[in-house]
DNA sequence: ACCAGAATCTAGACACTGACAAGATTGCGT
DNA sequence: ACGCAATCTTGTCAGTGTCTAGATTCTGGT
């Protein structure tokens, strides 16, 4: 099992990576360490990734693949979407962080995009729920208040108080915009 | 002048590292590379900040204090902060990105927690005026929204045709969530 | 004016890292 | 069975962060 070829490298290194970008952000670790706690040489997993920065592509993709999924369900309901926008940045806070600063990776990168495209769409789904006078104000305004409750939440910024899980945290935050916008909301 | 003591090296190292940030981000610059942007020896920069950790600690603690003195103005109307606080997101993104990324610095740091609670003054502040049913849901309902839409703008993930600058393209996204909500408020 | 002592910067060193090149091993299609 | 591509290893090199020791300059007290 264990011999000349690893058998799922890429996946490896990758979980590690995931691993250690939650453990202690996106500076800290080295491609030697990840192939070190693979069991493999230092070099092995250029072979994948070609440099750190691919490593980071990769993860970006996935995190689009996972992030579109988890959207998709709510796609009739705004409001569950921006609970679920949190809970995805809660249960993948590495993913997430890596997936919007785009510096870190290569936006171009064709998976990225496609992945990316998904996400989008799910999101706009979500949005075309919406009937209000601006549409798209009113878009983006759900999506700033989901996006900046998860990225505050990530970041430790809000008050240690306000809940246990970023579910039950999120919903009467994220009610307050909601609340009378939507047709047949809750309430 | 240009002697054997730099003079002002502190905060050339960190204008240096501010506008390295910014142009590509928190990974790609080093420590010896501002060195030599300064014209001084690979190690003079650790007499001011330590390590490579310090140097961001400085740049936190400076932009918490950007941060208060930008929110300040707009103690009494919330919407207005909303705005200032997008404006200051855009207009300093090195250390908007640093002071909420707390994996890249030291959050104890005497000077950080100080600038940090001068900023939250300032926010709580500016939620002071609100007067509805949940005045802290609305608060962190206000201050997600604010941030979220920062953050994507940072980021890029927004689309294009908004508006030539953050400021005029947020105030109607904030509007969403203030329309109706602010005892005297606009309109 | 002088002179300790502190502040600031330089010079050197070491382990570690990312990246590249060349070669070894293994799996796969034919 | 065999050739070939995929995968992994080993070796190497410049660059980096950080530590130590020493050199230079500034400062304040007498």
């Amino acid at each position: 099992m264990a011999g000349y070829h690893h058998g799922d490298l890429r996946r490896t290194i990758m979980s590690a990576a995931v691993q250690a970008i939650t453990e202690s952000g996106t500076a800290t670790w080295s491609l030697r360490e990840l192939a070190r706690r693979a069991g493999v040489s230092h070099a092995a997993p250029a072979h994948h990734f070609g440099d750190r920065r691919g490593v980071l592509t990769a993860v970006a993709a996935e995190g689009f693949t996972l992030f579109a999924d988890a959207l998709s369900p709510f796609h009739d309901d705004l409001l569950e979407m921006g609970v679920a926008y949190v809970r995805f940045a809660t249960e993948h806070p590495a993913h997430f962080e890596v997936m919007f600063t785009p510096t870190l990776y290569d936006p171009a990168d064709p998976e990225v995009a496609a992945a990316r495209s998904r996400a989008d769409a799910a999101l706009a789904a979500g949005a075309s729920t919406l009937t209000g006078g601006s549409p798209r104000t009113d878009a983006i305004a759900a999506w700033s208040i989901a996006h900046g409750f998860a990225s505050l939440w990530l970041s430790g910024a809000l008050p240690d108080d306000l809940g246990a899980t970023p579910d039950t945290a999120a919903r009467p935050v994220l009610e307050v915009l909601f609340r009378g916008r939507i047709p047949d909301g809750p309430s």
